[in-house]
DNA sequence: CGTCCAGGTCTAC
DNA sequence: GGTAGACCTGGACGC
């Protein structure tokens, strides 16, 4: 991560929907897909650079790092900012960190559990895509598939279909960009295999809608069986999926996610395999957070400390 | 070299 | 509703 011409346009404060305490480190390593281009983690120093479309359809590269203990400096990499798009950033940047997520009432639960109390001091957000369809897209390029495969996918993506900022990166593609790219971009460059057609179906649905169909899943009246339906339905989601997007991009922490990662590693925590149904009745406690319980019992020993 | 499988999903029984 | 087989790709591994 090189030194670049920054312009501070915000310190964010690092609290949550319900006023509870964020970590930024903890966020940063979230979950893998956080580390997928544009996005890059310093986890070292906790920062974290990425490149966002803003509301003109405008690439930006931003960053975000620590400010003090308890604010999150946002930066503008690669010029000046104009007001409205220093807000519009500063919106994207709260959305990227889940800051809008109210954690504490799963807080309260962990806070008087001896395994889970100490995620209180800050963990459980997740990162996030600008869009759901940028989430959507990169969950689908990790199925059935080394995560050395969902990097080049990804990466692939958006070096050949994104849009450049000032500074020199550049944006997740969007669907107009998937969805009109050639052939060859998802075969031969992406090797995207078999999911080319879903990356290109998931596309082009979005282009044509503008993305309402999936940024809609974010609206919070919609119950989670209906939005896990609607995940269900899209071309290359299945169960793993959904239950990813939904923890991740959506907020919606009820679903465990069940796949060849996370069955062995807490089968590994916990002494013996453990039966899918097994793993639900046992998170089943934590009711609407019971997919980031078992999601943060696994991840512990990322953060040390 | 062949086989297996990696942060699964889809289709056809 | 539950379960085999196929599926792009490319590392890892055994032969």
């Amino acid at each position: 991560m090189r030194a670049e011409p920054a312009a501070v346009l915000a310190r964010l404060p690092l609290r949550g929907g319900g006023g509870e305490p964020v970590d930024l480190r903890r966020t940063l390593l979230s979950h893998g897909v956080a580390a997928l281009p544009p996005n890059r983690v310093d986890e070292a120093r906790s920062i974290l650079e990425t490149t966002v479309l803003t509301g003109g359809g405008r690439a930006r590269s931003i960053r975000l790092s620590a400010a003090g203990s308890d604010r999150v400096r946002l930066e503008a990499l690669g010029g000046g900012v104009a007001a409205d798009e220093a807000r519009d950033l500063a919106a994207i940047a709260r959305h990227l960190l889940g800051l809008d997520v109210d954690l504490s009432s799963f807080y309260a639960a962990a806070a008087t559990d001896p395994g889970l109390a100490w995620v209180t001091s800050g963990a459980g957000r997740m990162i996030r895509s600008p869009t759901v369809f940028e989430d959507v897209v990169k969950t689908v390029c990790t199925t059935n598939c080394s995560w050395s495969a969902t990097e080049r996918m990804v990466g692939a993506l958006v070096t050949h279909l994104g849009e450049a900022s000032a500074a020199g990166q550049r944006a997740f593609p969007t669907p107009s960009a998937l969805a009109g790219a050639p052939e060859a971009v998802l075969r031969d460059v992406a090797r995207c295999g078999y999911r080319a057609a879903y990356v290109r179906a998931l596309a082009a649905t979005a282009a044509d809608d503008g993305g309402l169909g999936l940024e809609a899943l974010r609206d919070p009246a919609l119950p989670d069986d209906e939005v896990e339906r609607r995940l269900l339905a899209l071309p290359g989601v299945g169960p793993y999926a959904a239950a990813h997007i939904m923890l991740t991009a959506l907020g919606r922490h009820g679903r465990l996610i069940l796949d060849s990662w996370t069955r062995p590693t807490y089968a590994r925590l916990h002494g013996r395999r453990i039966s899918d149904e097994g793993l639900r009745r046992r998170f089943r406690k934590y009711g609407r957070f019971a997919g980031l319980a078992f999601w943060l019992t696994l991840t512990q020993d990322w953060v040390a400390g």
